[in-house]
RNA sequence: GGAGGAGUGGCUGAGCGGUUGAAGGCACCCGACUUGAAAUCGGGCAGCGGGGCAACCCGCUCGUGAGUUCGAAUCUCACCUCCUCCGCCA
């Protein structure tokens, strides 16, 4: 193949230098014209062949880390830490759908009313506190933890989509538009991973550390009947997301920290919560090893997941072609990371729940009162 | 949505069918001059893939994809992005 293109450059070029001294070519012309009919067939079947390769390739998961317990299941993640201790109460804890309706400020018939069943409307002291955990969470990122903050865009194209790994295996979980090939994001990993896509990265620049707030879409296809009340498991919910992109020496260490650095919001809040390393079954189809973030919810009486912090390793780089220079000046995939930091819809469910009083009333912690204009409780 | 214009190397900017992978400038690197620096002068300097111990060699790449041609940065078509004006609009 490249014998023949290197053929056609050479006599071409011959052709040329001929015609330029007015000499007769139609002999090398004719000779040039079988050649390059035969590199358009190959070309043709290399081409096919590749597409399909390709094709085929977007749907292979992203292989386990080693460290990464076996197992199908949920039932074989291994819990690495717990923080906290769950609340003693002198009274039966209600659910955050009990909480949230009597004090006013979860109204999910008129939220269904406007949108369907799976959607939520906050009001009053209930929509102010996501305006305060928004503040609160990213000036915690962004100040402590040195992240940079990204407001992007949620509608997403395709190649975006793939780069990240929801399509073409998950286009059925997310919501698409009818008039235009775009997709509303489910996670603000997709488009806040994606601004690197097609990029070559100098190790100086790395690791790169954003943070973005941004609402998230999910048409939670198949899931149908789980976790139906109240606000676990929603179409749409709000979540400050923690982006990084590393080496491939540095992604595991990154990654431990990015753990940390989301375990910082639930410890700040005072709310107990349990880490767990997900075994090989129950990871996602991208991820190379993941840690669930876990908070305990008393008033349903269950662990819920508020984070979910994965290191994909190259899995994301290679569709993306987001790529490092090394030492030696050869390109590699860079690694990607990112970890929800945290999830508002189950932070919520887990401050009603875990700092409700007798009468209903909610106690509001510490840190979140600079950001409520000093407000200590929602009644 | 309508009408125009533009996409070339890290940046800028020429080229508009035939040794052009691409002039010039800026930036950068090496060297000379200098006590040092600046200025000046000389030299070097695109990316990706493949082959070789190496010197090097080959292929692809001028927004993307198709097409015309023996040969395309240069011609044709489609798409994408950006800019200007009009309309609409938070």
């Amino acid at each position: 193949m490249d014998a023949l293109k290197n053929r056609r450059n050479l006599e071409s070029k011959e052709v040329g230098a001929l015609k330029a001294k007015g000499q007769d070519a139609s002999a090398e012309i004719a000779a040039m014209k079988q050649v390059s009919e035969q590199i358009a067939a190959l070309d043709a079947q290399l081409r096919e062949a590749e597409t399909t390769r390709e094709e085929k390739l977007l749907y292979v998961p992203n292989p386990p880390h080693p460290s990464v317990p076996d197992g199908a299941a949920a039932e074989s993640n291994r819990e690495v830490r717990r923080w906290g201790a769950p609340p003693a109460f002198d009274f039966a804890p209600k659910p955050h759908w009990e909480l949230g309706e009597k004090l006013g400020i979860l109204d999910l018939p008129r939220a269904a009313k406007v949108s369907g069943s799976g959607f939520t409307c906050l009001r009053g002291a209930g929509a102010r506190l996501q305006r305060a955990l928004l503040g609160f969470m990213l000036d915690l990122h962004t100040q402590k933890h040195g992240y940079t903050e990204i407001w992007p865009p949620v509608l997403i194209n395709a190649k975006s989509m793939t780069g990240t790994g929801q399509l073409p295996k998950f286009a059925e979980d997310m919501y698409a538009l009818r008039d235009d090939p775009l997709w509303l994001a489910p996670t603000a990993e997709v488009p806040v991973t994606n601004l690197y896509r097609d990029e070559v990265l100098r190790a100086d620049q790395l690791p790169i550390k954003l943070c973005a707030y941004t609402p998230c879409f999910r048409r939670e296809a198949g899931s149908a009947g789980k976790d139906t009340r109240g606000m676990i498991r929603v179409h749409q919910f709000d979540k400050v997301e923690l982006v990084k992109i590393t080496s491939p020496e540095t992604s595991s260490a990154e990654h431990e920290a990015l753990v940390r650095d989301a375990e910082a919001v639930l410890q700040a809040l005072g709310l107990p919560y349990r880490v767990m390393l997900l075994c090989a079954g129950d990871m996602g189809f991208c991820a190379a090893k993941c840690y669930d973030l876990e908070v305990w919810c008393p008033g349903v009486n269950a662990w819920l997941e508020v984070s979910s912090c994965s290191n994909f390793e190259a899995f994301q780089a290679r569709r993306m072609n987001l790529r490092v220079k090394d030492a030696e000046g050869r390109n590699r995939a860079a690694h990607t990371l990112n970890g929800s930091g945290v999830a508002f819809a189950r932070l919520n469910v887990a401050l009603l729940e875990n700092f409700q009083r007798a009468d209903g009333s909610i106690a509001l912690p510490e840190a979140l009162r600079p950001y409520l204009d000093g407000r200590a409780e929602i009644r």
